[in-house]
DNA sequence: TTGACATGTCACCGGCCGGTGACTATATTG
DNA sequence: CAATATAGTCACCGGCCGGTGACATGTCAA
């Protein structure tokens, strides 16, 4: 018996995470956490009132979401370039990211099958920083910018997820580095199809 | 006692049916197919040699993706446009065919999660399809077109998705038609940056 | 030291699950 | 009519689930 209530606690949560990144969220419930853990399922009732409390402290607890580094610590947005730079940059961002966050992709799957706090609480931190990145792009009429970047971000968030059950997505492969790069790469390309530097230029590579 | 084999067989695949639309996949099981088709639970295994059996033969029965008109039932494709055209008429077809039918939406929400007889025969002749048409776009190498393609569709799916779960993504609303409609024309109009016309046209309009 | 409280253990409940064996009722065929 | 195969019913099993009450054990303060 340690009788150590923080350190049970962290256990607590550690086995959480543990179990999503190792079977993903069907499998989560009250018993396969205790068991996890190593520890009595009535402590998870006692120290977090259950499941529900559970996840919010969880959602707390872990960095799932993390800004990119164009999003200051204050919110203010790096403005040092132009738009398709911020594009880039935050497609490169947001594809690794979500390569090397087994947990967060968890979340994500299960944000498509059900809500709860955790599920919640991860959307809520994606759609501010959605919201303040597209803002940057507001006086950009050509093309409907939020939906341009809300399908592509839709996009790579799905094949991100697919690859735990298919290695192909329309014959590109999403489960190795080098298909992510391809991925990347393509979608820069479309970025500077987006915003074409100036139309001299344009001619010029014709 | 109805003592019709075809019969029961049919009350069970519509149950299934009926039990994926209404409460998606996770609450599909034996006991509950069984519950809904007002059927006993062994006549599954008797009939279709438990949900696997069940699964294949509801993937047989319905028509859960059907091809676009662009590809004719040889498989031929009809190239009656030029390569914007096709590219967003099958962006129409797209969102149109998964807006209306929630079957097909579960069975893709669960091939995030795991993997059947069900979402193995779906994902199979997406895959094949979604091959037929980006083979239509070969020669076009100005930009990775397979990727952009993947992206946009996996970006369609994932909205698709989503909208049971929330009602926003990134400031788009994705449960409405109107927010649809904007969606499906934003992408026509960055189809229409993808492919321009020709460069005089461009310089003309701006 | 002793009592009170916090921490952790254990056993048990009802409910649902997948799966199966034994049964009844109907239809068919000789 | 009788024998047999087929369609459908029913009861039961073991296992896992979420949830709870009763208990044991350690800690700390009066």
């Amino acid at each position: 018996m340690e009788r150590d209530k923080d350190k049970t606690k962290k256990k607590i949560i550690e086995a959480l995470a543990q179990l999503l990144a190792k079977s993903g969220f069907s499998n989560i419930g009250i018993n396969a956490i205790a068991r996890e853990a190593g520890v009595d399922k009535v402590l998870i009732y006692r120290y977090f009132g259950g499941l529900s409390g559970l996840f919010a402290a969880f959602a707390e607890e872990e960095n799932l979401f993390p800004k990119p580094d164009m999003i200051k610590k204050t919110g203010e947005v790096k403005l040092s370039s132009d738009l398709a730079e911020i594009s880039k940059n935050f497609i490169r961002h947001y594809c690794n990211m979500l390569r090397k966050r087994p947990v967060t992709r968890e979340i994500l799957r299960w944000e498509l099958i059900e809500r709860n706090e955790l599920t919640d609480s991860l959307a809520e931190t994606r759609e501010k920083q959605g919201l303040q990145v597209i803002a940057l792009f507001d006086n950009y009429t050509e093309i409907d910018f939020p939906v341009v970047a809300s399908v592509i971000t839709a996009g790579i968030t799905y094949l991100s997820l697919r690859a735990k059950t298919a290695n192909v997505y329309s014959g590109i492969d999403i489960t190795s580095d080098k298909g992510w790069e391809r991925i990347e790469q393509g979608l820069v390309s479309l970025i500077d199809k987006m915003f074409p530097k100036n139309h001299l230029q344009k001619e010029a590579d014709s």
